[in-house]
DNA sequence: TTGTACGCGTTATCAG
DNA sequence: CTGATAACGCGTACAA
C-alpha cells in the first residue's frame, strides 16, 4: 500500500498540516522543516493521492472527450491536440466512444458525471436536447469540437465548412474549370454535409455557373467507398465534368480510384480537390490537392478553451479556425 | 452542487447506510423502503460520487494507456479495442502521449499513479528498467501491447513479427519470385525492426535464396517518406528485384509512389507486399496486398487481460495474436 | 430491518 | 511557524 501524508508526517515528526502546506507551496513553515519533509518524501517515494484531493477540492483535473467514431486519422489528430492542451495544464483526458448511439452517449455522460470530470469536449456530433440538459445538470463546462449547435449556447471550435467548400470550389473555378461536380456526404448532415453543399452552390452561383442536380451526387457517408461509387454516378450523370470537389479526402481518393479504373487521368482529364488534408492526402497518386482543416490545432484550441472555462466559469468565445488550400498535384489548370 | 447520499437519506427519511445498501445491491432492507429510496433518487437525479467511492474502495475503475505517438490509423484501432474492453467492464481509459520521451513518460506514470488508476497498458515502446521499477512500486497490473519485454515479467499482446515477416516473404516466394528485396525500418528497433528483418532472412534462407546487403534497405522509420526513398535505394542497389516486402503499409505505399514515378508498374513489373493492413491499404492503386495485424482485437485483448489481472491479482498469459495475409492487387505471380 | 459512527487521504480553518 | 480537527461523500462494522 502506498504511503499517505500521515506516514510522512510521522516520519518527519511534524503534523500532516505542515506536510500539506509544504506540498501545496503554501506559506507557514521554516526552511529547515521544509527540507526535512521533502527529504523524507523523496526517501519514502510518497505520492499524494489525487482521489482524496479531488474529493475535497472538487476538482479532478480530468476532462472527458466524446467521440462518435474512434477511427480515422482525423480523430487521432483531434485527440492529440486535446491531450496536448490538457497535459500542459496538468489534466488528464478520458476518451469515450459513443458510436453515435444515443443510449451509449448517455451512458458515457453518466459515467463522466459520476467520475466528476472537470469538463467535457463533445466532438463531431450533433448536440441533442437530452445531452444538453444532462450536461447542464452536471454543471461542468463543455465545448463543441468540429461541430456546433444552433439552438444551445455552447462555444465551439471548428472551421467554417461553408467558407471552406466555397474556397475549394472557387479554386477550381479560378483554374478555369466550368464543368464542376461535387461528390458530397449526406445533405441531412447539418454539420459536415449541408454547409459544404451550400458553399459549393454559392461559389458556382457567384461565378455565373449554372447549377442543377447533375452537378452533385449525394452519398450516405464520407468514406472511401462512397467516393468510389460517387464518382461512378458523377461520370454517368455529368460526362463532361472536368473538375470535382469531394467532401472528404477519403472520398476524393475513392473518386481517383474509379477514375483510374476508367482510364481517366487525374489531373489531365479531370481535376479533383479533397477536404480535410489527412495524412493519406499526400500519399495518393497523384498527391491530393485539398482543403486543410487544422485538426491538431482545433483539438488544442478546444482543450484550452475548456480549461479557460473551467477557470473563469464563463462561456468562452467560439473559434472558427482558418482552413487553407494545400496545393499538390490533383488539380490542373483548364486550358 | 450535486446531491449527496445524505440528501437522499434525508429526503427519504432513512439513514445513509440504508441508501448505500440499496445502491450497492446489498441485502437488509424492506422492499418498501427500497422503492421509496429509488424513487427519490430518480426524482432528485442523484448520482453517486465515484471519487468518494474510489477513496474508500481503492478502486477508480480507470485504466491508463501510454502511447508513444498519437497519430496514425494504428493507434486509433488499438485505442478502440482498449476502450471497448474497458467500457464493457465499466471502466474508463485515460490516454497519455509520451512522444517516446523518457521524461514525459515518467511524468505521465507519475500522474497516473497519483490518480490511482487500476492498471496500465503500455504500447508500442520498449519497457525500460526505470519505467518498470516505477510501475512495480505503483503496485498495479500492467500489460504490454504491440511490444514485449525480454527482461521483465510482463504479459504482452502482439503478433509474432518474425513469423509475420516470414509469411510475407514466403508468400512472395510462392508466387515464384526469387529476386526479393525488403524495405525495412531501423534494425536497432528490437520490436518492429529486427524481428521482421530476421523473418525475412529466414524465409529466403529456407528456400535457398541467397541473401546479402543488396536485398535490404534499412531506413530510420516506418513512414511514407521512408518507403519512398527506400524504394529509390532498392532500385539502385538491386535493379533486378521483382518483389518487395515493406515493413509497413505506409512504406509500401511510399515504395509504390516511387515505382510510379519511374514508370514501373505494380504489380506487373514489381510486386509489393506491405505490413499492418491499416485502412489506407485498401485505398491505394493498386490496392495493397499486406500482412494484417488485428489491431482492434489486440487492443481489446490487452484490455481484457488487464481487467483480468486486476481481478485475479496474478500475471496473465501473454497472447500472440494471429496475423494473416490479405490478398489484394499489388502482388502478382512471377512467370 | 435499520441507524450510528468511524475511516479512506486530503485540504483548510482555527487556535496556539 | 505549527498542530489539532472538521470537512469532502461514501462504505461498512457494529449496535439497536
Amino acid at each position: 500500500m502506498a504511503y499517505t501524508i500521515k506516514d510522512v508526517a510521522k516520519a518527519a515528526n511534524v503534523s500532516i498540516a505542515t506536510v500539506s502546506r509544504i506540498l501545496n507551496g503554501q506559506t507557514g513553515y521554516s526552511l529547515k522543516t521544509k527540507k526535512k519533509v521533502l527529504e523524507i518524501i523523496e526517501e519514502m517515494g510518497y505520492q499524494p493521492n489525487a482521489i482524496a484531493r479531488g474529493l475535497i477540492n472538487k476538482k479532478t483535473h480530468t476532462i472527458g472527450v466524446l467521440f462518435p467514431f474512434l477511427s480515422g486519422a482525423l480523430v487521432t489528430e483531434l485527440l492529440r491536440g486535446i491531450e496536448k492542451a490538457a497535459s500542459a495544464h496538468g489534466s488528464s483526458v478520458i476518451v469515450s466512444h459513443t458510436e453515435s448511439d444515443e443510449e451509449k452517449t448517455m451512458k458515457y455522460l453518466q459515467l463522466l458525471s459520476e467520475k466528476r470530470v472537470d469538463g467535457i469536449i463533445f466532438t463531431s456530433e450533433v448536440m441533442t436536447k437530452q445531452y444538453y440538459e444532462f450536461i447542464k445538470i452536471m454543471n461542468v463546462p463543455i465545448v463543441l469540437l468540429s461541430t456546433k449547435s444552433e439552438v444551445f449556447p455552447i462555444p465551439y471550435v471548428k472551421v467554417d465548412d461553408f467558407e471552406a467548400a466555397y474556397s475549394a470550389t472557387e479554386y477550381l473555378i479560378k483554374k478555369g474549370h466550368t464543368e464542376i461536380g461535387m461528390i458530397s456526404g449526406p445533405d441531412t448532415d447539418m454539420i459536415a454535409g449541408k454547409p459544404r453543399i451550400e458553399g459549393f452552390k454559392k461559389a458556382l452561383q457567384d461565378h455565373q455557373i449554372s447549377f442543377d442536380d447533375k452537378n452533385i451526387v449525394i452519398r450516405e457517408g464520407f468514406m472511401f467507398t462512397e467516393g468510389k461509387f460517387g464518382m461512378l454516378s458523377m461520370l454517368d450523370q455529368k460526362p463532361d465534368v472536368t473538375a470535382i470537389f469531394a467532401a472528404s479526402d477519403e472520398m476524393a481518393i475513392g473518386a481517383m480510384f474509379t477514375a483510374y479504373q476508367f482510364g481517366i487521368n487525374v489531373p489531365d482529364d479531370i481535376s479533383i480537390i479533397g477536404y480535410d488534408n489527412i495524412n493519406i492526402a499526400s500519399m495518393s497518386i497523384p498527391p491530393l490537392t485539398t482543403v486543410q482543416q487544422p485538426f491538431m490545432e482545433m483539438g488544442e484550441s478546444a482543450g484550452h478553451m475548456l480549461l479557460e472555462m473551467m477557470e473563469t466559469d464563463q462561456l468562452s468565445e467560439s473559434r472558427i479556425l482558418k482552413h487553407s488550400i494545400v496545393e499538390r498535384k490533383s488539380v490542373k489548370e483548364k486550358i
